[in-house]
This record gives C-alpha cells, structure tokens and sequence, in this order.
DNA sequence: GAAAAAAGTTGAAGGCATTCATTTTTGATG
DNA sequence: CATCAAAAATGAATGCCTTCAACTTTTTTC
C-alpha cells in the first residue's frame, strides 16, 4: 500500500521525467543539464541519479513509451490486416512512424539510438535493443500472416525476410532522423518506394 | 615546399594518430584520454586539438583509412563479379566485412557508429555518413551490372534494391559490433542467409 | 642578420555528467 | 511520543573533453 515514502518517490519521479520531455524537446537533449532538470522538478542532482541511472536512461524511458504505443496499435494491424501485401505492411509501418515525434524529437532518437549503439550491454542499451527486437518481431508476424493469406509466397523464410523488411525501415527512420529538413511525408514516400521494390519482386516467386 | 614548419606538422599529425589506433585499440577509445595520447605523441594537450577537431574526429580518421581501402577493393569486384546475383553480392559484402577489424575495434566502429548519428550535422558526421554513402553506392553499382548480365532482373528499381541490401548488410554489421562474442564467421553466415532470401525472392521476379 | 609578422604550442580554466560521504526525512518499536 | 534504524536527499568533489589567452618558434621583410 502507498505509504508517504512510496507517493513521494513516484512523484518526484515523474516529475523529473515530465520535466525531462519538455525540457529536452524545447531546448535540445545535449543543453539540458541535469541541473536543469534538478530544478524544474524541485529535487537536487543527486536525486536525480537515485531515480535514473544516467542522462540516457532518462531518455530511453521516454523511448519506451513511444514504442510500447505503437506496438500496441501495431496488434490490431497484425491481427487483421488489410488485403495485399504491399498494404499491409505500409499500414503497420506508417504506423511506427507516425507517432515517433509525439514525444520525441530527431535528437532525442539520434541521442537513444547513438546511446544503444554505443553501449549495448548497459541497461540502456539493453532495453533500446529489445524494443527493436520486438519492433522487428511484429513485422515478422505480420509477413507470417500474409504468407498464410497468400499475400506473400509461403517458401520463404519469414525470419529472414522479417530482419530485412525491418531493418529497410530502420534504416530509413535513421535517415529521416539525420535529416532535419526531410518531412514524415518524405519518410513514407521512401518506406513506400522500398516496399512496393521489395514486395513486388518477392511477390513473383513461388 | 616543405620547410621545417611542413615537416613538423606532418609528423606530429602522423604520431597523434599512430599513438591513438594504438591506444584506442589497446585500452578502449573511452578510457584513452586526449592527454594520453597527447603525452605519447610528445605533444601538449591543446596540440592534439591543433590537429583533430575532437577526440571523436581521430576515431572517423582512422574509419575512413578502412573503408577507403575495402571501396577500392571493391572496384575490382564490381568490375568482374562472380557468376550468380548470390555469389557476386557475397563476395563484395565479405571483402567489407572481412576487413573491418584491420584498424579498428567493435568499440572503435560504435563509437564512430554512434558519433555520425548523434551530430550528422558536424564535419564528424557527415564524413561518416558519407563513407556509408559511397559503400551503398557500390552494392548499387553491383547491382546495376548483375542487371545488365541477366543474374537479376532488369525490371527492378536498383537503387532502391541498392539501398534494401546495403540496409540490411550495415544492419547486420552493427548488430556484429554490437555483440562481443559474434565472429566474422556468424557475421557472413547471418549475412548469406539474408542475401539469399533476397535474391532467390527477387531472381524469380522478371 | 635584426626586427616584425605569422604560425604554432602550451597548460590552466571552464563546463557538465556522475559519484559519494554527510545530513535529513520517514517508518518502526517500546 | 521518544528513540532508533532504514531509506532517501543533498551538493560539493571528481574526471575528462574542450577552449583560449599567453608564450615560442619559424618565416618573411628590409
């Protein structure tokens, strides 16, 4: 039960989080220091570090929530669907990118996706890369479902096709990151032009 | 021509990086301090930065001496690829990978992995993302010459095939450097079944 | 070849993430 | 409600990259 002990620290830690999203999105994730963030949630930098292991880790749990959001619309996509292939996957990923700036900004992903590259056996790291494994692994059930559809040629390894499918739109995504001028339009245009080159050329084996 | 000043300049440059490939290697590119490096080039610390503009600009230096070499390399491949889209592709793909621990690191390519993502707007960055530009062009290149001699269909758009197998190879090798424990061996052998799921998908196409 | 200018070197100082010994607050016990 | 133990908060200290004003060396000028 809530003892004070217990609502205390669940506030202050979100209070340190809430601070942490405007903060990083108003003024850049590299120019917030923790003092900053100290001050706007009414703790001192210590406490900070007693709720969040590092800077990064402040960052990669807002991440979190960006992803656990779209895995969960992703669910109904896999689960129905629309016809064709091409469709299909389209939808599941313009999906994943069009809710990727509603709590981060390119730097906020350049700064996680840089954090998990750079140190991938931290805890950071750890819990970016799964989030992208399980990202990757709902592409794969999705390319399993058309597959049993007739959507997509049965012989072919779903795995596989999965990494390379997703990794397609990783790579994209890290592009449109990259790239401040490039639009979420932009992004899909590419996504779509891959896509289309992908499945189209699978689509004729059998 | 080169006067004493000439002279000097090009060997201080010269031990600054030698000292740090060195270093870097030996005791990891974060626990190196730029003093470190500064006091094994005989240098001072604010010379080091005469030379590089940061610590990260020494990494990118000794990146781009690797890729340089496997892009020419990979000339001569282009030029008179193996018969069979797989075996082509393969063969430039493993020249890449099979030299990418001649200088450098996994913890040297994150980082430098790592630093073009967080500030592709610094020459840093740019200069990384424009080696990756360049080996994606190559695959590409690959590609369009595997059209020409009937090993892929000539229908497909190559560029955007280009980018879907250079996507997938850097995607694999970041996982490679991501994972202590993966050899070049499981990088190729992940890399085999990618490719191959790819080109038997496509190859059937016309 | 002396004086002035240009180029280069130097290391101490500044800035920020992170740590940790100390102090304060909360909860348990009698 | 007074005392003690446990948990948490605090901010000064540490470490390292990077900057820059003062100093040295090299080159040019006359």
């Amino acid at each position: 039960m809530a003892g004070l002990r217990e609502k205390q620290k669940a506030d202050r830690k979100e209070r340190i989080l809430k601070a942490a999203v405007e903060r990083f999105r108003a003024d850049g994730y590299r120019s917030v220091r923790i003092e900053d963030l100290a001050e706007a949630a009414e703790v001192s930098v210590g406490t900070v570090y007693n709720y969040y292991l590092t800077k990064g880790d402040i960052l990669i749990a807002t991440v979190a929530m960006e992803v656990e959001e779209v895995l969960d619309a992703g669910k109904a996509i896999v689960a129905d669907p629309p016809p064709g292939a091409e469709a299909a996957l389209m939808k599941l990923i313009t999906g994943y990118y069009d809710h990727s700036l509603e709590y981060l900004s390119k730097e906020m992903w350049r700064t996680a996706m840089a954090l998990s590259i750079q140190e991938p056996d931290t805890p950071n790291g750890r819990h970016y890369t799964d989030l992208d494994r399980r990202l990757a692994a709902q592409v794969t059930d999705l390319i399993e479902v058309l597959q049993k559809r007739g959507d997509l040629p049965p012989g072919l390894d779903a795995f596989a096709l999965g990494q390379v499918v997703f990794n397609t739109l990783n790579m994209l995504f890290i592009e449109f990151v990259k790239d401040a001028p490039m639009t979420l339009a932009d992004l899909r245009d590419q996504a779509a032009r891959q896509i289309r080159t992908l499945t189209r050329g699978i689509a004729g084996a059998a």
